[in-house]
RNA sequence: CGGGAAGUGGCGCAGCCCGGUAGCGCACCUGGUUUGGGACCAGGGGGCCGCAGGUUCGAAUCCUGUCUUCCCGACCA
């Protein structure tokens, strides 16, 4: 048990924040509510972010860039989209600085600077995007425009935490056009099957795909849909949305096509994303009381070699095992790290890749050399093994996979454990107290009773599940007819 | 933006009440012994005490302002 982490037990949030600190994925930095990614951090986001750029280039999306800068009047145009993020915006209004004549040394802002237009820093990039699309849009020809930027955005949040909510993030937006609702509906759906996938299969994190209410609505959207995820403390995640922009944002930037019967028609769009917020999912919903715990299929270092001597004799005898080993284990495809850093002694180096979440560990010693032997040891459930090094690659990609899916099947687990039926306010309220996770409960679909449950619980609606079944119930609320249960939680 | 806490070598902290040569642990450097779960010995380097004013012979310490961070709320991915 590690000496320097916080007990999840004991402080749930500063465990969190001990675990990104500590597994030196970000660090706290001079500028409010923004962090530092750090190296390891970086490179985890990096093999994220690589997946799914993989997975948007084989479902036909290529990737753009748009300015950092949004004119202000561009945000104004989609009325929906300019009130949902005006609060929370960085402007730039000013061009040049000039040394402050008060004060030596110091500079001020030049009051003969001031733009004729302010700048917003992107919350989004709707905007700037859609004015664009306006020239790159004539003809039914040119649709479906299906274009993705990978990009950093700012949202001036009042209270941040590191990656799950900081002022500036680094995120991907897709932004499509099409000719048709039911083709832009289709493709928001493919593109929620996308998260969903790289969500279960990547980062053994299970997910419910739905749609949101109008309350959780994005701003300017028509519908959003969304992939929720449950944390370890029974709080949930949304881990990324597709939404449905309908023609809202074609109206507003006048964006139409000439269709095959030569008419003039307004496009249909969608905008998708996920953050780096991802990374926070990750850390909270897989590590543990030593630390992270990463999935193979994303993990930097899949498996770190630790060697373990007495004299110079023994390291070079163990170097020249480890140089096979890690010939063999990188030409079968595992991103392997040998650690044969002689500052520190092999227990330090334990509990260092433990808390770093490496998903394997191989020990190897003197005594294996003679025995053609390696120790492995799992990060996922601390189970060591010591093995034959015949065969050793073949073994070592079994057991990634195995761990892969065995992280999910936890994960799953806990999250199936957690998705609770509620048929009164009583048994609701006492679910939440108690056991916490998603309750699946009727609501009678209006915007007040959400409000007003938010208000008394904090619970808010994750999202009306996708695959839920239609089914008659009453409002655990006011008691009114309902169709469907939808999933409540209180959420990040 | 409201309430609370805190800023002192890279990190974690003590010192502040009661002003008088800036200290401890970890980390770092050198040498040696070590190495199967966070080693040990010896020697060494590093800090205008967040920033700006003020009080004072003298300020890490007292006063004022300001910035930043963390925790709890309202806003949000």
């Amino acid at each position: 048990m590690s000496k320097e982490i916080t007990a999840r037990s004991q402080d749930y949030s500063q465990w969190y924040n001990d675990l990104v600190i500590k597994g030196a994925l970000a660090d706290y930095s001079a500028v409010r509510g923004c962090m530092v990614i750090k190296p390891y951090g970086f490179a985890l986001w990096e093999k994220m972010r690589d997946t799914i750029d993989k997975m948007f280039k084989d479902t036909g999306h290529v990737n753009a860039y748009f300015p950092l800068f949004v004119p202000k009047s561009f945000l104004e145009k989609e009325e929906g989209h300019a009130e949902g993020f005006a609060k929370e915006c960085a402007v730039v209004t000013h061009y040049r600085l000039k040394a402050d004549p008060d004060k030596k040394g110091t500079l001020m802002v030049d009051p003969d600077s001031k733009l004729e237009e302010e700048l917003i820093v992107r919350p989004t990039s709707e905007a700037i995007i859609w004015h664009t699309y306006k020239s790159w849009i004539q003809s039914y020809r040119d649709l479906p425009l299906l274009v993705n930027q990978w990009a950093n955005v700012v949202r001036w949040e009042m209270r941040t935490r590191l990656f799950l909510r900081t002022s500036e993030f680094l995120w991907q937006e897709g932004h499509t056009a099409h000719a048709t609702a039911d083709e832009a509906l289709e493709e928001t759906l493919r593109m929620l099957d996308v998260y969903a996938d790289f969500a279960e299969n990547w980062m053994a994190l299970p997910v419910i795909k739905g749609v949101k209410s109008a309350n959780e609505r994005f701003a300017g959207a028509v519908d959003t849909y969304c992939i929720e995820a449950l944390m370890q403390d029974g709080k949930a995640l949304q881990a990324g949305t597709s939404h449905f922009l309908g023609q809202n944002f074609a109206r507003a930037f006048d964006v139409q096509f000439l269709s095959k019967e030569n008419k003039q028609e307004y496009v249909w769009a969608t905008s998708w994303g996920v953050s780096t917020r991802l990374v926070g999912a990750l850390v909270m919903a897989h590590g543990d009381d030593d630390g992270l715990i990463l999935p193979p299929r994303i993990a930097p270092v899949q498996v770190v070699i630790v060697p373990i001597y007495k004299g110079s004799d023994q390291k070079l005898l163990i170097d020249g095992k480890v140089g096979e080993l890690l010939k063999q284990l990188r030409s079968s495809g595992v991103a392997v790290k040998y650690d044969d850093n002689d500052n520190n002694r092999p227990g330090w180096k334990f509990a260092e890749y433990e808390m770093k979440g490496v998903p394997l560990r191989i020990a190897i010693g003197a005594r294996d050399i003679e025995n053609n032997t390696v120790e492995i040891a799992r990060r996922d459930t601390k189970e060591k093994t010591t093995v034959s090094m015949d065969g050793l690659s073949e073994r070592i990609a079994r057991l990634l996979e195995e761990i892969q899916q065995s992280m999910y099947n936890k994960a799953k687990a806990y999250r199936d454990e957690h998705i609770t039926p509620a048929d009164d306010w009583d048994e609701f309220v006492n679910i939440l107290n108690e056991k916490g996770g998603f309750i699946l409960a009727h609501w009678d679909g209006t915007v007040e009773t959400e409000q007003k449950i938010k208000e008394l619980t904090k619970a808010t609606i994750r999202c009306i599940p996708l695959d839920g079944e239609k089914e008659a119930g009453k409002c655990i609320l006011t008691g009114k007819p309902s169709s469907q249960r939808v999933l409540f939680a209180q959420a990040y």
